[in-house]
RNA sequence: GGAUGGGUUCCCGAGUGGCCAAAGGGGACAGACUGUAAAUCUGCUGCAAAUUGCUUCGGUGGUUCGAAUCCACCCCCAUCCA
């Protein structure tokens, strides 16, 4: 199977400036293809694991991936899909998270400084090299004039914000897209770029404007938005993104997204994500009700051993086993912990709602009271109804306790 | 620069002197049911030393026994005009 044919028979694939001229291209690995990231957090979240995935497939056929950090654009804010605008980073922060980027993309990319033709080693541009320092008038003269502001109105990206209101800054962001796609064109023989399927009218900004410049065919290519079955970007838990970083997203949790991924959505996963065969997969796609329990394990299994290795998914998935399945707390060796010191006791003892907020597992004290008072607290699996329940240090000792709140969050406290 | 309409809690949105920690909906959280799913039902949703106290309705001052609500100035947003 060639990777065309192995992008679309996982639903990558979204739109494309031409079809045919692309599959000869990638398939034959002379693809010079760049992914752009914005460098807005100190680690890649599961939204950019996909690019990852993408990128690893394509380099695996011989094409050159470019990892393009948004140095530059990244302090303007891409207003696709947006309803708001985002919060600008200061110089500092962007060449901080920058370095983080690298350091997680070298896990799944083979990076190289190599810029001979046909090396299929990816490289890592940061657009700020060549957006910061243009000059003005020279860049309105030579690139704004072959943008149409009529046309650009008529995006589908700007349409929306035509309502909720632009800023001419966050406007810019399309042509600095495109200009971007020139450089690269210009500069490392760049001929395609890859992006999420909101980002299309950005790249075809684009392809057309390396035509006027420079009379040449470049190519874009946009990827399916992993969506769940109600619409909305996976990978996003009301604490915020998923993260690759396991400091961030702990292997555990990690893998308890995935584990947790509704019906509708395990095959599209295993699919888009993972590396398993896809006649493996298709066998899968048979499978009904309970038994789709089985693919979200496998799903989960998958996609920590890709982002933390082998050892990391087996601790995770024995972890989960013990806790959910036996209903007991054997797995606690690998569960979140949490340290208390001297001074969280005071005349030698902490309650309840201390502990659950000292875990982190409810924000307040507050919030810590609804949760016993409607029963949804487990000390070592026996339930605390009491919101004035004591605990002496003695009971932190060793193992220590493991505090649950709810069905799913649990926690391991021990003295420090 | 001018005119008009706005800014309320995580979001949408009601509230135009006390009955307001603020209706209703969404989301989130907890419980029941289940398969660690979905749907459904119930509870709950500012903070705390918790029948009470404290902080919150864009900001700062003011009027008043009492202000999300009235007044002044300022900031921000939208629409129209320039």
């Amino acid at each position: 199977m060639t990777v065309f044919e192995e992008l679309k028979a996982r639903g990558l694939l979204a739109q494309l400036t031409d079809e045919e001229e692309i599959k000869e291209l990638i398939n034959n690995g002379k693809a010079t293809f760049y992914i752009g990231f914005d460098p807005t957090a100190d680690s890649l979240h599961v939204g950019h694991f996909m690019a990852l995935c993408l990128m690893k497939r394509m380099q695996m056929a011989g094409n050159r991936p470019i990892a393009l950090i948004g140095g530059g654009t990244g302090m303007i804010g891409d207003p696709s899909g947006r309803s708001d605008l985002r919060t600008m980073m200061t110089k500092e922060t962007i060449e901080h998270n920058c370095e983080c980027f690298k350091n997680q993309m070298s896990r799944f990319i083979e990076f190289g400084d190599s810029l001979e033709e046909g090396s299929s080693k990816a490289l890592m541009v940061n657009n700020a090299d060549w957006l910061m320092d243009l000059n003005y008038i020279e860049f309105i003269r030579d690139i704004g004039v072959h943008f149409s502001v009529n046309r650009m109105l008529t995006a589908e990206c700007y349409k929306q914000r035509m309502e909720k209101g632009l800023s001419f800054l966050e406007f810019n962001y399309m042509i600095m897209q495109s200009y971007d796609f020139l450089k690269l064109y210009e500069n490392y023989g760049c001929n395609m770029q890859f992006g999420g399927d909101d980002q299309w009218s950005n790249m075809l900004g684009g392809t057309e404007l390396i035509r006027r410049k420079l009379g040449k065919d470049a190519y874009a290519m946009t990827i399916t938005l992993l969506l769940n079955s109600e619409g909305k970007k996976m990978g996003k838990t009301q604490k915020g993104a998923v993260w690759l970083d396991p400091n961030k997203t702990s292997p555990f949790e990690f893998y308890q997204y995935w584990r947790n991924v509704a019906d509708a959505d395990v095959l599209k996963c295993l699919r888009m994500l993972t590396f398993l065969p896809i006649e493996q997969i298709d066998e899968m796609d048979k499978w009904e009700g309970s038994q789709l329990n089985q693919a979200k394990e496998i799903l989960a299994f998958e996609l920590t051993k890709l982002v933390h290795g082998e050892e990391e998914a087996k601790k995770a998935q024995d972890s989960a086993r013990s806790l959910f399945a036996g209903g007991g707390v054997d797995g606690a060796a690998q569960m979140p912990t949490c340290e208390l010191e001297e001074s969280d006791f005071k005349d030698g003892t902490i309650d309840i709602l201390g502990v659950l907020v000292k875990a982190g597992l409810n924000a307040s004290r507050s919030e810590a009271r609804r949760a016993v008072e409607q029963g949804g607290v487990t000390v070592d699996n026996e339930k605390v109804s009491d919101v004035k329940t004591l605990y002496g240090p003695e009971q932190f000792a060793g193992d220590g306790i493991v505090v649950r709140r709810g069905k799913k969050n649990y926690k391991k406290v021990i003295m420090k």
